[in-house]
DNA sequence: AAATATACGATAGTAATACTATCATTGTCA
DNA sequence: TGACAATGATAGTATTACTATCGTATATTT
């Protein structure tokens, strides 16, 4: 499995594209490192050009803002995500069975891709955990909307949406569910660290699981004759 | 029905009970009014100030900051509408009728709350729905959720638990299953004016009653025995 | 009625943020 | 050799999110 993806991401996201040079490769892996480690809120690029040994000028060039970084780093994962999710069900033709896929895969980061790009996936993945509704509540969604900066998250919920009334046609809601249980996935993750008392998910090794186990409990009931391998 | 709550609040939110002066009141009844306008982020106390024709000093001696001020505007909506739940369904001895009305009251705004209080609810619940998961995912909500600032989400979600549980004691995952009903009206909300292919919802006049019925349709299925009206 | 506390207003100031602008330097390719 | 693209260096600005101080009006206590 090549699990170095490259995604095709709106070009409207970025002044240029931080894909063609060094310079820009080290200013998205450092961003992830630096919003990793300090937060968004506290992430500004004074600090990742003294980081990366650049200034600010430079990296201005190839993003207007920082929010524009995290629009193209949410981008990326969704884009990845969906991608793992394509690449292992490819051969798997029964339904329940491609969903148990994308549900593992929604949840878990392929080891694959721990190694190959400069782009962390484990990091990135905890980032837009926490940070995933910064990205889509701001006062100009709509707009960013229409130019189409959410395509890749869009893409990903359809696909669920479509694999959900696959299995089971008469499901009125398939894309208010395939959001939901995106973001069930991300709530979850979160909730167990820092808001404990919202969630049955307990913090741990085994927390993934949990995760992976209660979307296919919520998946089988949502959606008829849909008994999943843990229910 | 006295529907002009007076929440406890608890009081590590604010410096200075905004509820003891008319200073305070008018803090409070602006701040959600320039929101509304603004959004939240260009929102501050500089313009507030100007708004109320007072100084940014006597604000700050009410709030440390802007964040805590949507932190008590959003305790006291949840506040309202767990209020609201109880008041309506104090009578009713039927679970399945109380989670009905239980949804009704998370997705509308009683008519009776629209004019008695200096602080409007239909505003504040649009406010919320744009905001809130800007107010949760803070880098330092394990520390505000220890001093408890969001008791009034959690008080909330608890109490639909409960409710869930009452209907199905085999469910698993009622805390889980309370969050993301609450998540999903506020989402479809939210989508279906700025990311409409997200949701099945359609923007409109009975959009509140679309989404009252989605919400009915979803736990209809995840709670077993639990036909409500609108399945 | 005098003393005191509290609330609020007025004003000033600061460090950080989020940019914008301009010009110099370096490497590359034709 | 010359042109151009990419980057660096430096400077500057408006706004934000505060903090600090002082003075005055009003209410409360004694």
């Amino acid at each position: 499995m090549e699990v170095y993806v490259n995604p095709r991401i709106n070009a409207d996201v970025f002044l240029k594209n931080p894909m063609d040079s060094e310079l820009g490769k080290k200013i998205i892996s450092y961003s992830v490192k630096m919003i990793d480690e300090i937060g968004f809120s506290k992430f500004n690029f004074k600090k990742l050009a003294e980081e990366i040994q650049s200034t600010e000028a430079s990296i201005y060039r190839y993003f207007p803002n920082k929010h524009r970084v995290i629009i193209y780093l949410s981008a990326w994962y969704w884009e990845f995500v969906l991608y793992q999710i394509n690449v292992k069900t490819k051969e798997v033709k029964e339904p329940k069975k491609r969903l148990e896929i994308a549900i593992k895969n929604l949840v878990y980061i392929g080891e694959e891709a721990q190694t190959h790009s400069y782009l962390d996936m484990v990091i990135l993945q905890r980032i837009i955990t926490e940070q995933f509704y910064k990205i889509v509540r701001t006062k100009n969604v709509s707009v960013q909307n229409e130019i189409g900066f959410f395509e890749s998250y869009k893409r990903l919920c359809s696909s669920l949406a479509s694999l959900f009334n696959e299995i089971d046609s008469s499901f009125k809601y398939p894309m208010t569910m395939s959001t939901a249980v995106v973001e069930m996935s991300i709530n979850n993750t979160y909730c167990c660290s820092n808001m404990p008392s919202l969630t049955e998910i307990k913090c741990g090794a085994d927390q993934k699981s949990q995760i992976e186990m209660m979307i296919q409990y919520f998946c089988g009931r949502l959606l008829e004759k849909c008994q999943l391998s843990f229910n």
